[in-house]
RNA sequence: GGGCCCGUAGCUCAGCUUGGACAGAGCGCUGGCCUUCGGAGCCAGAGGUCCCGGGUUCGAAUCCCGGCGGGCCCGCCA
């Protein structure tokens, strides 16, 4: 995309401009950056200080005269060049021009204001990766909800994305489940009203590590299991397969449920079987990145040589292959890490698993067309940062195989923990303000159960609000105003801060939330409808002057592009729940001061700026999956 | 012992990558706003040693160094 075909109807204009006005007053190559507040003008530059101290000049007289200079050479959006104490150089818009320009913008086509200029390319990412022995528990919501999240954000921004969810059928947890129903005697069939994963989970995987710890018989028993479940004819394995495909059909319901999509599910048994570690192992063998050692601690077995890295060379050499010629996980995901990048020439099979909304998700199999990711771009795991170090281990080995390691990114997460209040209430002692979820013991807070206390709450809500609703209606806008307040409440936090899940406060629906974002959009869409049944028409140009509140909004409208050119760019997707937030908040600003109907002379504009507010936070919320209400 | 992450208002968190103009929200607390497009909202008030100590800089919550406190990782588990 060349500069001459991107309109620059957003702020990325007035920046242009100030640049070029900078230029040309002899200033060169100056950052121009938006303002804190509109006291500042809409754009400023900081260049003057550096000016100043490189020719030993006061900072702020060196600014006044480039101001003076600079005001020569400005015209379009910019009307003024003042400069400010200590220093600075700052741009006063024409405000009924830049108005113009952005709400002209966005109402025109609101996919090139919002993403034009952005990176095309393939990009394939793995999340949710929930071993399928347990239905979703909050901590898993997180990972889905982040996953989930890239794959729209990239989306929209013209990237074409592969979505993968990596099953790890063939572990210990596995093994684990599959005791229960052959030892222990549980019944294939859940009791009637309860969904199979969370019979697994709740009930029959909690009883097995109940009992083990009693009974020692179970860890032998465990072992043998996990031997059986290696031969793929034996009935261990066929039973595996059949268990972990119910749970998955369950826990995919949860992630749909969330918003959540897939094209890939990959079945760890089926790369085990495909091939894909034995084409890595010879590639890593060739390439003198794996030795086999004869002595010390790990004598018989492959490990990664490890003695160039800068850190992990201090904790030893990693063993990918057992001295019993097994597998290690850190191996079995180099491999898979090498296929999802294109550089594997084993092909998995897969077979159709549904069609949902248009978008078809297939599963590996041991027959159905072969297929792999060609040779994406980036490839983005999304895992907890529990797995900093084995994701850090396969990023050395791809490296090399002569991948550039840029191109594997390990999206860490921290995870979330339960507040010592929803702790006790699920029975756990807290000694500290929060303590880990776990499996093993049942203390979690399973995702359907939060989704559907939630949909009770709203429903309250909803129902008090709207007498006049059928119960299916009310019911159905519960649903989303749940889901938009529990993905909003997974990514408000920066992924390198541990959530401290607490079921009271997630069961808020005012404030920092996500149905603040769907009740802003309702009113601004309130306004349209009223509109159109008034005959008032949108116009993009204002005829008098701004207040403050719409002054504010427009200009907040005009950094979205680059809030999402930053997202895509570092994959910082809380600065898009910020971004959203910060644009609701002052479009409820405007709402409270700005009257539309019956709003005088410049009634037409504010409608034309709703308009673009309604287009532009609808695109962010769609990124965040906060579902987009027509009333609520 | 080595490595990574976090530490900002009573609580939960933005801001830190790219240093800059008074450190911002939400919850809670106090007090206002429904004859105006719907009050799941808005406004005002109270509340801060930006963990501590050095350093760099005209300027540090932000960058660097050293501490302290909390979490995580360092297995022939996954």
């Amino acid at each position: 995309m060349t500069p001459a075909m991107v309109p620059w109807l957003s702020i990325r204009r007035a920046i242009r401009e100030a640049q070029e006005a900078l230029r040309r007053a002899g200033v060169g190559e100056a950052r121009v950056v938006p303002t804190k507040s509109l006291s500042f003008g809409i754009v400023t530059s900081t260049s003057a200080f550096e000016e100043a101290r490189e020719k030993g000049l006061d900072a702020m007289t060196h600014a006044e005269a480039v101001a003076v200079r600079t005001r020569e050479h400005v015209g379009g959006l910019i009307a003024d060049v003042r400069a400010a104490h200590p220093g600075y150089v700052n741009f006063f818009p024409d405000w009924r021009r830049f108005s113009e320009s952005v709400v002209k913008g966005v109402l025109e086509d609101v996919g090139s204001f919002l993403y034009e200029g952005l990176d095309d390319g393939e990009v394939v990412v793995e999340h949710t990766s929930v071993n399928p022995n347990k239905a979703l528990h909050v901590g898993h919501a997180r990972n889905v909800c982040i996953g989930d999240t890239i794959f729209r954000l990239m989306s929209k921004a013209g990237r074409k994305v592969l979505v993968i969810n990596y099953v790890d059928d063939s572990g210990a947890q596995m093994a684990e489940l599959l005791l229960g129903f052959m030892e222990l005697g549980f019944d294939l069939n859940p009791p009637e009203g309860t969904r199979f994963d969370e019979y697994c989970g709740d009930t029959v995987y909690v009883e097995v590590n109940r009992r083990a710890k009693v009974d020692r018989d179970i860890e032998a028993k465990r072992r043998r299991v996990t031997r059986e479940l290696e031969d793929r004819g034996s009935r261990a394995f066929r039973l595996s397969r059949e268990i972990a495909l119910r749970v998955l059909r369950d826990q995919l319901r949860t992630c749909y449920r969330l918003g959540a999509r897939y094209d890939m599910l990959v079945r760890e048994s089926d790369v085990v079987a495909s091939g894909l570690w034995e084409e890595a192992f010879n590639m890593l063998k060739a390439s003198g990145a794996v030795y086999a050692a004869d002595r010390g601690s790990k004598a018989g077995c492959w490990v990664a040589d490890l003695s160039d890295h800068p850190v992990l060379s201090k904790e030893g050499d990693e063993v990918l292959v057992k001295s019993d010629g097994s597998t290690t996980y850190v191996a079995r995901d180099i491999a898979f890490a090498l296929w999802k990048l294109g550089k594997s020439k084993t092909e998995l099979k897969f077979s159709l698993w549904e069609v949902r909304d248009g978008r078809t998700t297939y599963i590996s199999s041991d027959d159905g067309i072969p297929a792999r990711p060609e040779s994406p771009k980036i490839v983005i795991t999304v895992v907890d940062s529990r797995q900093r170090r084995p994701q850090e281990v396969v990023r050395h080995a791809i490296s090399k195989l002569g991948v550039d390691a840029h191109r594997y990114v390990h999206y860490s997460y921290e995870p979330v923990l339960l507040s010592k209040r929803s702790a006790e209430a699920l029975g756990a002692k807290a000694e500290r303000g929060a303590i880990k979820m776990s499996g093993r013991e049942g203390i979690y807070f399973k995702v359907e159960e939060v989704l559907n206390k939630l949909v009770e709450v709203a429903t309250r809500e909803t129902a008090a609000r709207r007498p006049e609703w059928s119960a299916g209606k009310v019911r159905d806008v519960a649903e989303e105003i749940a889901v938009g307040a529990f993905r909003y409440g997974m990514l408000k936090v920066d992924s390198d801060k541990q959530i401290v899940f607490d079921i009271e406060d997630s069961l808020r629906l005012e404030g920092d939330t996500g149905p603040y974002l769907q009740y802003t959009v309702v009113r601004a869409k309130k306004i349209l409808m009223k509109a159109e049944e008034t005959g008032l028409e949108p116009s993009p140009a204002p005829v008098e002057g701004l207040t403050d509140e719409e002054m504010r909004l427009v200009r907040e409208v005009s950094i979205v592009p680059l809030t999402i050119e930053d997202a895509v760019g570092t994959l910082r997707i809380r600065s898009l729940v910020t971004q959203a937030r910060t644009l609701a908040t002052l479009f409820n600003e405007f709402y409270e001061n700005c009257p539309v109907i019956g709003g005088g002379p410049n009634a037409n504009f504010r409608l034309g700026l709703v308009a673009a507010y309604v287009r532009v936070q609808g695109e962010l919320m769609e990124m965040l999956g906060v579902p987009v209400l027509d009333e609520l």
